[in-house]
DNA sequence: GAGGAATTCTATAGATCTATTGAATTTTTA
DNA sequence: TAAAAATTCAATAGATCTATAGAATTCCTC
């Protein structure tokens, strides 16, 4: 115990480590069994500690959710402010991002998948903050389409929205499957998406400005 | 109380249709708070009961959730099963599957939900039988696929597994927003979804075959 | 190695929650 | 309408689970 009781040391170096270890543990925990399903003694075991010294890292259970939350999806929007502020052309951008997301189910698979099932279960304030992280990411995507659009690599019927949220669904479901599948090749997929997003599966008479590029 | 104690009556048509709304019940339920999150007091209040009286219509909180996860897709793998089996031209079948997929979302969004967010949760064999469910589905509409590739709808160098896992992805994506979203048109996102999977986004210079007969 | 700071532990209060049991009530049947 | 069947109820055992408090231990610095 200290002068001020068992507060943690919120400054120290050794303290952020171990408590982004924690973090890390209790994403796995909260992944296999979900936030209401997991208990504080489960996390604390994965972690190798009593489930009371939890707290000395988390205010709560609550808390914990919320930094898994923040660390399953904090790597990815980053990597994408990245992207749409680059200076690609409209199809290395789409390619990147599509990269970037699958990469991001194969490195944080665990928070990912808690941050996407289990945020709803956060105090609206914090889940507020995790919203518009996500808003952000889904604005970037649907700015690149846009671009897209301008510079006529793609059609300008396209409801960029729409586009959008198809490619969160599919690198979604495709997030899942390379999780489930360690094999999988993320690049190999990602050109099936990309391929889908440009020429979609319909057969072709003729060549497409983006395949006559390649 | 009866001759066996207080076993329900599951013969009867009224036992019945009053579990089948319990389970509606328990499906709203579910959604919200989650399997875990979800007591059964919750569950009996919203049918307006007292929470001994549910284990009347179940016998664990366990066979509450694998019924209203069976509730939640049965429908429309058997309208897959329908679509696949019947006597469309391709373009055809896939904006049958489109629909229903997404109409799913409208009619059980719940149970739906629950489905997909909680079935992990169930005892091993009845996860095993919704697993097998879900392959179902996921083959026919695989098969549909391979179907167009082999009518020259498609082009062959499309992966089917890929594409079919991509319906899905996009069209859970967009499920999810139409349940959000009351006044969104099914028929309009629908559009939008085969116009991506016949097209893709890019910009043409030719009509595909899809356009034309259109 | 002594003293203070940091970390972990034990123990527990108090609040759940599931499932069971037998009684009470309502509904159906004869 | 009275008996039988079906449905709901109240009460509770027993097993959680979260968060707290203060003691015990380990780690670091001089």
């Amino acid at each position: 115990m200290n002068e001020f009781g068992n507060m943690p040391q919120a400054a120290t170096d050794k303290y952020q480590q171990q408590r982004a270890q924690a973090i890390r543990c209790a994403a796995a925990v909260f992944a296999e069994k979900g936030f209401h399903g997991a208990s504080t003694k489960d996390i604390a075991e994965r972690i190798g500690i009593k489930q009371g010294s939890l707290y000395y890292y988390f205010k709560s259970k609550e808390e914990a959710l919320g930094e898994v939350c923040l660390y399953g999806i904090e790597d990815y929007v980053h990597r994408m402010d990245g992207i749409a502020a680059s200076e690609q052309p409209f199809a290395a951008k789409l390619l990147a991002t599509v990269t970037s997301h699958l990469s991001s189910y194969r490195e944080r698979n665990e928070a990912l998948k808690v941050h996407n099932d289990e945020r709803l279960y956060l105090p609206e304030e914090k889940r507020q903050k995790l919203h518009k992280l996500g808003s952000r990411y889904r604005k970037s995507l649907q700015g690149i389409f846009q671009e897209g659009v301008a510079s006529g690599d793609l059609r300008d019927s396209i409801d960029c929205h729409f586009a959008a949220q198809a490619v969160i669904g599919i690198c979604n479901a495709w997030g899942d499957i390379i999780v489930r599948e360690p094999d999988l090749d993320i690049f190999d997929v990602t050109q099936k998406c990309v391929d889908l997003l440009l020429n979609g599966f319909c057969e072709r008479r003729k060549n497409t400005r983006q395949d006559r590029r390649a």
